[in-house]
RNA sequence: GGAGGGGUGGGUGAGUGGUUAAUACCAACAGACUGUAAAUCUGUCGUCCGAAAGGGCUACGCAGGUUCGAAUCCUGCCCCCUCCA
């Protein structure tokens, strides 16, 4: 699935629709008015395989310019992710062997094409230039710039005034991505607004070596499903473009209303001025705001998964969470006979053995609060135990059932 | 090389001998309500036995020690950070 829309693309709307900043602006304009096709530039950290909804932003304006004929040059960072940060400061940012990175390498490449047009990519792996760099290149490489440069990065800046430690991996990890650049022949890098700095010392980098320098598309970051802070893997908040449509429908479900309209921005293709509309609409209190993010869960699910199961999740959301009722599936559980046939079950140990609670404190509790239930009755019991009937179905709070069974 | 600060439950971060399974905040989970797995409110939030009352076990970087009793004191070790050189 593609994102649509994108063949033929209004340039203005493309330029502006879901943009923080580009650097420079006109610049850029006139390249893609020269009509001949821009290498655009884009870094793959093998560390991190998974695309979430925060990358997809980006990934649809290398898309829709690939539209207007221009090649996407993707950069596979095999070689940094072999050197591992070394800083040790982040547990996911260790150093990945040679069979790591090109199983990441692959998990990654099929997520990207789901978005990204494969005819017009090109698969470059940095280890191609930096395989045979040696100390002499490093240094040349370095020499070419000041720490005063670098504190000119708010990041930095801030850090370096409040005696917080800077790794020199860090200092060198720009330098290392601005020579990809140089390496590629960039004309055009992408990245999020945090990206900026580091992009910039591309240009840096390339006008020193007698390139013109690419241009900087800068997009916005797009907020976690907690609505605070960016999406991100680390911080559990995020939507991985291979998740389930039903899951993914039901996380964007949990979307806090704030950012809603900024996913509508970023992900979908629905017009501006019907943006604004809705916006205002729901201010108005004339729209329930739960119908505009069960439109935006059907839109960006059938980006990835199609109409089909869009339309699917969303049937399955409405009877699951809106009229509590049974989801249209349910894992069954088969129950050894000789233990389970015909004698009283304690049901804290039946959640246990189905696995819906982690642990038979966590089911006392869960009884306690209410939040269990046997063919859709409610368990009141303390200790309750039951006869084991085949079919039965067990749920415990909204999201968790299990269908048991005798094994034959 | 020298001086100092620190490692606490998923995260941030209190706590300097007992009433501390460990304050608070965040996250998470449940319930109520609703407009949704939004918001809000309430509750829960190591684990095992027990219907419960209650009782075990495990836990504050690692290993020992002092003590009736330690996250808190002592010794050694590992790791992180800052400053001076």
């Amino acid at each position: 699935m593609r994102p649509r829309g994108e063949e033929g693309m209004d340039l203005k709307e493309l330029l502006e629709r879901g943009v923080a900043e580009i650097i420079i602006k006109d610049e850029l304009i006139k390249m893609l008015h020269e009509g001949k096709p821009l290498r655009l530039k884009m870094g793959f950290d093998p560390s991190a395989p998974d695309i979430h909804l925060g990358h997809v932003v980006g990934l649809r304006k290398l898309r829709q310019l690939q539209g207007l004929g221009h090649l996407v040059v993707l950069i596979v960072a095999d070689w940094t992710a072999q050197i591992g940060d070394p800083s040790g400061r982040s547990a996911t940012r260790r150093m990945l062997t040679r069979d790591e990175v090109l199983a990441n390498a692959e998990t990654y490449l099929q997520q990207f094409f789901k978005v990204v047009d494969k005819e017009r990519t090109e698969i470059r792996w940095q280890s191609e230039w930096f395989g045979k760099f040696g100390l002499a290149d490093i240094i040349n490489l370095t020499s070419k710039f000041t720490v005063a440069q670098f504190l000119a990065r708010e990041d930095f800046a801030k850090r370096f005034a409040a005696n917080s430690p800077i790794a020199i991996t860090e200092l060198l990890y720009p330098l290392l991505q601005a020579y990809d650049s140089v390496a590629i022949k960039s004309d055009v890098e992408f990245g999020g607004t945090d990206q900026k700095f580091n992009i910039l010392v591309g240009r840096e980098l390339q006008q020193m070596m007698g390139q013109e320098p690419q241009q900087v598309f800068l997009v916005p970051i797009l907020p976690g499903t907690d609505g605070v802070m960016k999406m991100s893997k680390s911080l559990g908040n995020y939507i991985g473009i291979t998740e389930p449509p039903k899951e993914m429908y039901g996380k964007v479900m949990s979307l806090a209303d704030v950012v809603m309209m900024d996913y509508y921005w970023l992900l979908t293709d629905v017009p501006d001025e019907e943006i604004e509309r809705m916006r205002r609409e729901m201010a108005q209190g004339t729209l329930n705001p739960r119908d505009v993010k069960m439109r935006l869960a059907r839109l960006i699910v059938a980006q990835f998964h199609g109409e089909e199961a869009a339309s699917l999740a969303e049937a399955e959301f409405k009877r699951v969470f809106q009229q509590r009722e049974l989801p249209s599936e349910i894992a069954t559980v088969y129950l050894d006979p000789s233990q389970y046939a015909g004698r009283p079950v304690n049901i804290a140990d039946l959640l246990m053995v189905t696995d819906l609670v982690k642990s038979r404190a966590e089911a006392k509790r869960m009884i306690s609060q209410g939040a269990v239930s046997l063919d859709g009755q409610k368990v009141t019991e303390e200790s309750p135990s039951i006869t084991i009937a085949d079919g039965l179905v067990l749920r415990v709070g909204r999201r968790k059932f299990a269908r048991v069974e005798l094994a034959k």
